[in-house]
DNA sequence: TCGCTATTTCGCTAATTAACGAAACATACC
DNA sequence: GGTATGTTTCGTTAATTAGCGAAATAGCGA
């Protein structure tokens, strides 16, 4: 729980978590098939660098909100919706 | 909301918030009418020292899930079940 | 293998957080 | 006012987090 409430204690990955939730919506020319979103279309919306930007979704992952998939050079993030729900519900029962 | 996550990224705050949702179980020699439990009985069970429980106690109220309430030279702290109950919502559709 | 692109890891700096003991402040009593 | 207790604030140290640029790694095609 502790891990989960830090990854979300950041402007820039709570933005990274909602623009995944519609990744068509917010990279419209990306190919976000049902892999997700890859890594250099996430680091180039959120205007950090892509050292800060890989940081960020190794927290997310770390802390179970998202899911990695390599195709060759490439890597696309997308939510892990079961964790995310499982973990705003046991919040929700906890707090 | 980045506040009260970074509120809940510590032990020691998620434990006082769960002591707190029944003081009268967590606290069965202390004086826990409505006004919630005294500081000084938070700090004991915490075994933190005191400068280090205050800090927390600050946190907490910062982020809105604690209500403090002097009465002479003691401060008694408790829940804010609204706020908590109303963060906990904000997350859940956030997410 | 080489050159290229994508991404992560590393090394560094700066800021924030966590914990403590001491000092300061708040309240009460004689 | 002096003394005592409860609590917060301050000053310090240590650990963690945030961000960057450079270096390293991963994958691809010629």
């Amino acid at each position: 729980m502790i891990d989960e409430c830090k990854a979300l204690s950041n402007e820039t990955r709570l933005r990274i978590l909602n623009w995944l939730k519609d990744p068509e919506a917010h990279f419209p020319c990306g190919d976000t098939a049902e892999l997700g979103v890859c890594a250099g279309l996430i680091q180039q919306k959120t205007g950090a660098s892509a050292s800060t930007v890989s940081a960020h979704l190794a927290v997310l992952q770390r802390a179970g909100f998202l899911q990695a998939t390599r195709r060759g050079q490439w890597i696309y993030y997308r939510r892990d919706e079961a964790r995310i729900r499982a973990f705003a519900e046991d919040l929700h029962h906890t707090l």
